[in-house]
This record gives C-alpha cells, structure tokens and sequence, in this order.
DNA sequence: GGATGAATTCATCCGCTGATGAATTTAGTA
DNA sequence: TACTAAATTCATCAGCGGATGAATTCATCC
C-alpha cells in the first residue's frame, strides 16, 4: 500500500531530520510519489507525523516488566527490553518518536506514557517499599533504559550501538538490580545509611 | 550588550521549540530588536544557534569525573554531575543543547564529544580493566548519566525533577558503582559468570 | 559642533512550504 | 464496455522565513 510507504518515509525522515527539518514534498520524493497525495491521505503534516509515529508500535514494550509474579533480574529486563526495541526499530519509527519528544510535545506525552506505563509503575507495585523512595526508584529504572534507548539507537555511540544484546545486558543489567534494590535513605536528613546493597 | 540578550533569547527558544521551530523574527521580538540585527551580529541562523549553546557552558563538566586520584563514589559522582548541571543550566542552554542534539548533526556532536571527554575517556582510564569489558563500562556511566539528566531537565518527569540533588545522588549512585565494579563475563560466550557485585 | 564608525531599524526580495481544488489516471464492478 | 469511486498528479496560492542592503539613529573623539 503507498499510505503505508509514505508512514516509512515519514518515519526515517522525521528520526534524521526532525519534524520542523523535513518538507512534505521531500516525504513525497521519497516515497516516490505527488506531494499532494499525502495531504489526500494524511490530511496535515502533523496528522502525518502522528501517524508516523504510530503509538501502536509503543506496545511492543508491554510486559517488559511484567506485571505479575517475580521481578526478572535486571539483566533479563535488560535484555528483554533490547529485543523489544531491535523488533520494533525495524522502521525506524521508534527512534523518531525518542527524537521528535525532544521538540514535539505530543511526542514527548507518549514517551512519559510509556515510561510511566510499562516501566514505572509496574515496576513500582512490586519493587520493596521498605528501602525507601520506590517511585524515585522506578523512575531512575525508567532513565536507565531510556539513556541505554538514546545511546545504543539515537546517538549509536560505540560500543553500545554494536555490541550484542546479550553483553549490553549483561554489563548493564546489575546496575538496574541495583537501583530496584534500594538501600536506606535519610529521607527526613538523618545521618548516614547503616549500609548499602 | 544587546548581543548577549539576543543570545539568551535564542538559547530559551531553541530550548523550547527547537531549532526548527524556532523563527529570527520571534527571537527578535523577545529580545526587543529588529530580526536585521541578529544578522548583523550572527550572521545566519545556524551561526547564531551555534553561539546560543556556545560550547564554553560545556566545560562546566571537567573533571566531574576527576583526572587523578582515585575514581569518586557513583554518588559523589552524581552530586557533582547534578551539581554543575544546575550551575550552568540556568541560562536553558544545555536542555537546549541536548534538545537540539535529536535533530542537529553538529549538536550531537557536541554532546558525544562530551561525554567521551569528560566521562568515559577518565573513567575508561582507572576502570578496573580486569573485570572486562571497561569501555562499554565506562559508556554505560554515560548513558545513566544522559538518560538522568533527561528525566530531571528535559522531559521533567517526577519525581527525579522536583527530587533535591542529595536524594537523587543517594538512589541512583550505587548503581553507578556497580557499573564501574563490573563483573566476570563470558567474553566469547564460555559458561555462566561465577558471581556478580 | 561636526565627522566617523558602530548599532539599529526599514523596506523588501526571493525561495520555499504547507495546503487546496480541479484534472487525470487507475481499478473495480456490473 | 460503461460507470463509478478511489488513487494520483498538476497547477497554483497565500504566507512565512531567512537574508540583504540602504537608511537612520547613536555614540565617540577631535
């Protein structure tokens, strides 16, 4: 189908060039086609980049952190979570949405959604509460991998953006055991934490 | 100096909106003076972009990750990170910079350049090399650096945002110390790791 | 005060961009 | 084949965006 072939284009442009660095009539060459007919199909150039960025794809990451039963070791979050990306990055259409959040707000809405969705809070109902700031927690869990994201698909700096999967999750994976762990904080300005994990 | 204020006008607005986003006029306009101006004075809008991220707010982070003597504590190490960032972040520039680094090639550049400088290129230098793989290591701290500095100043997610730099630096530092610990790897896909840190 | 040069504004250009609507081709159907 | 609706292209618009150069104000120095 030619709607979908202009979703592709559009993609790949708006993750190289962002959405104010890309034309309509660029997507249209690309894509091989009348620049008029994507405004038949998508109407605006934001419903376009809407549509681009699909949110559908957005659900390959349920159940990275699954809701139920015991929390996986960080390196199996780790490693769970880059099958899930290489899976979805086939159209690029991730690394868009991770570069358009950067100046698109609606952009920037799905990507919270996300962290806060399928990382933050599922991480959140099973993480020990005892050690202090859980949320505060989940949510550096939520940085972790979203740094990860940048490094190994946005940025591509080496060696992340090359290095197998099974590595990247084996060297990262204890820091994430780390953060769910916890330790004791001072939360009301005490003294020091009698110890750390 | 009018000058300066152009800067700063720039520096918020591509923050803001982006580079594309963002028009000479409205710069001009916030910064009360004629768009000719900003020409006169910049040039072209890329050379004023370059001028509004001015690389020199970039230094603020030498030696966060200090040359000599031993490596800092993941939370020391936190502290001081956030400690600068907020120092050198009250013109909006680096948020800008690091919103301009998703569709500006010479923006990305910049920031790799930093981050190799100043965190991975020093702590690859004391890492403790026998526990394998020290450079993905070392990129790691960068990429748990980046996806924090992300949460708390670009996307403003809660609580990392609103958390004070004490708080942050206590949860999220252990994690750094374990990526800096590493561990046993099976380099070329042996048997399991004996044990992790 | 008048000359000199920088700072600042004015008027304007030209290209490009998103968008529209009519025209034309393609495909499907009876 | 004749009809119809969707797919695709053509021609074009109105506006904005960056850029330029002349004109004007401002400051400095003799």
């Amino acid at each position: 189908m030619t709607a979908l072939a202009i979703k592709r284009a559009a993609a790949r442009a708006f993750a190289e060039r962002g959405y104010g660095g890309v034309t309509m009539r660029e997507i249209a060459s690309t894509a091989g086609v009348d620049a008029a007919l994507i405004h038949h199909y998508f109407g605006t150039k934001r419903a376009l980049f809407g549509a681009a960025i699909e949110l559908s794809e957005i659900a390959q990451f349920r159940n990275v952190v699954p809701p139920k039963g015991d929390l996986p070791s960080g390196e199996a979050l780790v490693s769970v979570f880059l099958e899930r990306w290489d899976i979805a990055a086939e159209g690029d259409t991730l690394p868009a949405l991770l570069r358009a959040s950067a100046s698109d707000s609606s952009a920037a809405a799905a990507i919270d959604a996300l962290l806060e969705r399928d990382f933050i809070a599922p991480a959140i109902a099973r993480i020990d509460a005892t050690r202090g700031m859980p949320k505060l927690r989940a949510s550096l869990i939520g940085a972790q991998l979203l740094g990860l994201a940048w490094m190994r698909y946005v940025a591509r700096l080496e060696p992340i953006a090359s290095a197998s999967r099974r590595i990247v999750a084996k060297a990262f994976g204890p820091s994430l055991d780390t953060t769910l762990a916890g330790r004791d904080y001072g939360t009301t300005a005490k003294d020091r934490p009698p110890k750390s994990a």
